[in-house]
RNA sequence: GCCCGGGUGGCGGAAUUGGUAGACGCGCACGACUCAAAAUCGUGUCUCGCAAGGGGUGGGAGUUCGAUUCUCCCCCCGGGCACCA
């Protein structure tokens, strides 16, 4: 018999595949319903690695899955072809970024054909052609014409080394990522989109996703949304302002200095009337030392600074107090409001800084603590994780209780607690403290205020009139009885307590806010001193203006007066010129075209001068997942039934470098489109995962300078496409892992192959039935539910398990060996279609074989899952004594007795009293006696 | 510091979601074939123990007839954010 050679069958199928195009996909196929599966298309910057084998083979697996359970479905491929890599690949080489990219590009689909997966060439989408960035310069009109993008001056990342403006991925460390040289802060003039604008929307929004959590998370994170108040502090004597923003309103009480950003507009006329020329001096003195901080220092360094505005004061709207006013570079101008009132007693930056300068510090109390004159502590951290330490009064020794957990402000539980306590005296504190939890949960709506105390001083609350508070360290020396884990727990809690201890507390009863939570304070004096609740975000605008050439032009042309007007659509492609030595030299290479000058004059009259910005790639990559839908279409960027027809991407799956960017980007640009009413769905992705990385052998990222990297061109030479598939598929769980390339392993999918191959040797055309049916059916269901959840690792090796059984068999049936082969035709395409044509010869019929690829998945029968025999594992006090075969009908009364008579459990239960006999159904039986 | 994930043999990883921990593969050991090696096939492989039996899923406790799985505390690793008021 022949041998399995790879070599012979890959390069045939996939030519055969692609004359007979069996992977153009329709937009209706008949009874068919669509299903959109999207991976993230590459930057042609060279040879395709391991990584691209990873990102879109294996994937590959679970589009043809769905596709042999009748869905029709889209597996598209393309290029995100403008950008960094192609442009520098190009100044290095001294070609033609356009040039070197279609030679790329050209050498990448030889290589992606390699992989034999099913993508659809004809609807292949290149953001470098014309035809593709003409949409995208005409959705950038329609952004400019909803106000959705508009020219600002920001500070940008510049290295002084390259000259050129960085993005922030590309700053690592406050150092350019290139050069090592530490990034500076510069002002440039930037085109900026509107994102903030849908902040909300896109945090909102996520809940409707089926996302995995840690990158919905991260995507809040880096929206950073946080609710508070706008307050305005008068200046005195003047009729200005300062607006700050705080998520503490409720500790306005406690306010003893307001900070402003060195950058905020008002400090240039605040500081005309500081009371010396010497202060003023300071004052721009330290602006100006602001501005040169190198971000590298700004991260390192979080010693505060600072310069007081002397002779200026700023009134507190909550009780009218005089305080002064600083600028400190811990405070952020673009962020909230670029001003801050400072409470140092509740907030560890302004209690540095204060102490630091020597400014006062007021602790806010705003409480009820009446009902804490019985116990002896009670600590509430900022997140409301109440910890309660119960000690018993008598000898004021040992620890009788402690609980902890989320609370409510407003539970009276104290009451009912104290009831129960009295009873036990000595508790343990481990048993207990779960009851305590659990009480807090179930009186979460009952009763009264009970207290808010944060950052308080003991010595101060003592002398509260009426209420008893007994100092916590007056125990504390006393540790007998203790656990360690208590102890633990117990100096954690205390040494935030004495970080209060150590401010110079005075303490500000607010009266009329008495009772109040901090949350419902914040609301309440917000009105009282007319405020507003706002929301701050840490996500900013975003700036798309790129000084470099391999990019989308930016459609823009300035008149003779330099006011900017948008290039009409007529216009569009607005063609990126040619004529331009695209040397990095610090300025946009545009700038140097000619003919881009001479094409702005002749369109829109004489003096005229174009945009020589291009766009961040990350516009282009924003909506290309709508081009593949209708890739050829010259009047509109998709048709619209085009679009209801796939949109939303059913599944897209990528890299977890793209969580913020990327998916963020192109979220935002779906919503803006659908406002727009382009489109009709709310969110681009349905459903999203993120895989890993694929290390070198020695567990470390491929990196040429560690020369661990694998070259899969090679591996798929000398072992075939299909085993690179099956390997990549069964290192472990598709989402999220990073695993490390065995050599080995490789050897150990192959020879799993070359055992299919072998097995058709025992294929007997005659045998109907086998002693294996059962695990064949139990096979079909666990590989399908296995890849439907890209389980792909565990799928494989119930194939093997399947394998591993067929050959102890002598001969096998024919049918069975056509579902193995169809199982595993989704990871190993080539192999199987070979087998599959070759075993065509054995049917009875000697007409034309479909290809595999188009079969459809195999059935599996419920009923004939069910094997005739049980395990049963008969366990004593949970032990494993026994385990007895029983026919798969046995009754459970059958069951337990055989069980009891078994001489194991005999011997086990010998001199004891059978309790209690606990059957799990067809898995165990479990005597307890004692 | 805050927010997400994780922690299981020598290694990658399984475990029907509370029910016989270590599937499958790699590696390793032994055996068969061979003059020999490779390839291939077979057997074994968590750990202590001759065995009976005991221990064991980062550590400590708890709930349960039974815990890798649930609860609490702690430790460690990976990722995101971070002077964000």
């Amino acid at each position: 018999m022949e041998k399995y050679d790879h070599k012979k069958i890959e390069k045939k199928w996939q030519e055969k595949w692609r004359e007979d195009g069996i992977y153009r996909i329709s937009d209706n196929a008949d009874e068919k319903k669509n299903f959109y599966q999207l991976v993230e298309f590459s930057y042609p910057s060279g040879n395709l690695h391991t990584g691209h084998w990873y990102a879109f083979a294996v994937p590959d697996i679970h589009a043809r899955f769905k596709r042999m359970n009748g869905y029709n479905v889209l597996y598209p491929m393309g290029f995100d072809a403008f950008g960094l890599p192609a442009e520098n690949a190009a100044i290095k080489n001294g070609g033609d970024p356009a040039e070197w990219t279609e030679r790329q590009m050209e050498a990448m689909r030889t290589q992606l054909c390699s992989m034999g997966a099913m993508f659809d060439w004809s609807r292949e989408v290149i953001t470098c052609n014309p035809e593709y960035y003409k949409w995208t310069q005409w959705m950038f009109n329609q952004f400019l014409k909803h106000d959705l993008v508009y020219r600002a001056i920001t500070m940008v990342n510049w290295c002084p080394k390259d000259q050129t403006i960085l993005a922030n991925e590309q700053v690592v460390d406050g150092c350019c990522e290139r050069c090592g040289t530490p990034v500076v802060q510069r002002e440039q003039p930037q085109w900026m989109l509107r994102i903030t604008k849908y902040a909300d929307r896109l945090i909102d929004d996520l809940d409707t996703l089926d996302w995995p959590e840690q990158i919905k998370a991260a995507q809040r994170n880096w929206i950073g949304r946080s609710e508070g108040s706008e307050i305005e502090f008068k200046i005195d004597g003047t009729q200005e302002k300062i607006k700050v923003f705080t998520t503490r309103a409720d500790t306005l009480f406690g306010v003893t200095y307001v900070v402003l950003a060195p950058e905020h507009e008002l400090v240039e006329s605040l500081k005309s009337k500081v009371e010396s020329e010497e202060n003023r001096k300071e004052i721009e003195a330290y602006i100006e030392q602001t501005k040169h901080k190198l971000e590298l220092e700004r991260q390192q360094s979080k010693e505060k600074t600072g310069v007081e505005l002397k002779g200026i004061k700023a009134i507190n709207p909550a009780n009218g107090e005089a305080v002064p006013i600083w600028i400190a570079d811990y405070v952020l101008a673009n962020y909230g409001t670029g001003a801050v009132m400072a409470v140092p007693a509740h907030d560890e930056r302004d209690f540095e800084f204060a102490q630091k300068y020597n400014l006062p510090i007021k602790t806010v109390v705003v409480s009820n603590y009446e009902p804490i004159t019985r116990v002896t502590a009670l600590l509430v951290n900022k997140d409301k994780d109440l910890i309660l330490q119960l000690w018993n009064k008598e000898d004021g020794k040992k620890l009788i209780g402690r609980f902890g957990g989320h609370v409510e402000i407003g539970e009276n539980i104290f009451e009912t607690l104290k009831r129960e306590m009295k009873e036990e005296i000595e508790l343990d504190i481990n048993k207990h403290s779960y009851y305590f939890a659990d009480y807090l949960d179930t009186h979460k709506d009952e009763g009264d205020i009970l207290f808010v105390i944060e950052g308080v001083d003991v010595s101060t609350l003592k002398q509260h009139e009426g209420h008893e508070i007994i100092e916590l360290q007056k125990y504390l020396p006393n540790t007998e009885g203790l656990s360690e884990n208590t102890l633990n727990a117990w100096k954690k809690y205390t040494s935030n307590l004495y970080k209060a201890d150590v401010r110079e507390g005075i303490l500000v009863n607010s009266s009329r806010f008495d009772g109040l939570s901090s949350e419902e304070a914040r609301v309440k004096i917000t009105e009282f001193v007319g405020g507003k609740l706002v929301k701050a975000y840490r996500l900013r605008d975003w700036g798309i203006s790129r000084q470099r050439y391999w990019g989308c032009p930016i459609p823009i042309v300035y008149d003779p007066e330099g006011t900017a007007h948008p290039v009409p659509d007529e216009h569009f492609p607005w063609l990126l010129p040619t004529d331009v030595d695209h040397t990095p030299d610090g300025t946009a290479p545009l700038a140097r075209s000619r003919e881009l000058f001479e094409r702005t004059e002749k369109i829109f009259g004489k003096g005229w001068t174009p945009e020589v910005e291009t766009m961040d790639t990350f516009v282009d990559s924003s909506w290309y997942f709508y081009r593949y839908l209708d890739n050829k279409n010259s009047e509109v960027f998709a048709a619209t039934e085009k679009i209801n027809a796939w949109m939303p991407v059913d599944f897209y799956i990528g890299g977890a470098e793209h969580t913020t960017m990327h998916l963020l980007y192109s979220r935002f640009w779906n919503k803006v489109l659908l406002d727009l009413g382009l489109v009709t769905q709310n969110e681009p992705y349905t459903k999203r995962i993120n895989h890993g990385i694929i290390l070198g052998p020695d567990g470390n990222k491929m990196s040429k300078s560690k020369g661990n990297v694998v070259d899969p061109d090679a591996i798929v030479a000398q072992l075939g496409a299909d085993t690179v598939r099956l390997y990549l598929a069964f290192m472990g769980p598709y989402e999220g892992g990073n695993y490390p390339w065995d050599p080995n392993g490789v050897v150990g999918v192959r020879r799993f192959l070359e055992r299919v191959w072998k097995l058709k040797e025992k294929i007997d055309p005659e045998k109907k039935v086998c002693k294996t049916d059962p695990l064949v059916h139990k096979t079909i269901k666990g590989v399908g539910e296995d890849i439907e959840q890209f389980k792909f690792n565990t799928a494989i090796s119930k194939m093997m398990i399947l394998l591993n059984a067929l050959e102890k068999e002598e001969k096998i049936v024919l049918g069975s060996y056509k579902i193995l082969l169809k199982l595993l035709a989704p990871f190993a395409p080539h192999i199987t279609e070979e087998l599959w044509h070759e075993l065509s010869g054995l049917s009875t019929s000697g007409e034309q074989v479909d290809s595999i690829h188009l079969t459809s998945w195999p059935e599996y029968n419920e009923t004939k899952i069910v094997e005739e025999n049980i395990n049963v594992a008969v366990q004593v006090n949970g032990r494993v004594r026994a385990e007895i075969v029983f026919s798969a009908d046995a009754s459970e009364d059958e069951i337990k007795s055989k069980a009891m008579e078994h001489e194991m459990v005999k011997k086990w239960t010998e001199g004891k009293v059978v309790k209690r006999v606990v059957y799990v159904k067809g898995r165990l039986v479990n005597i307890v006696a004692s």
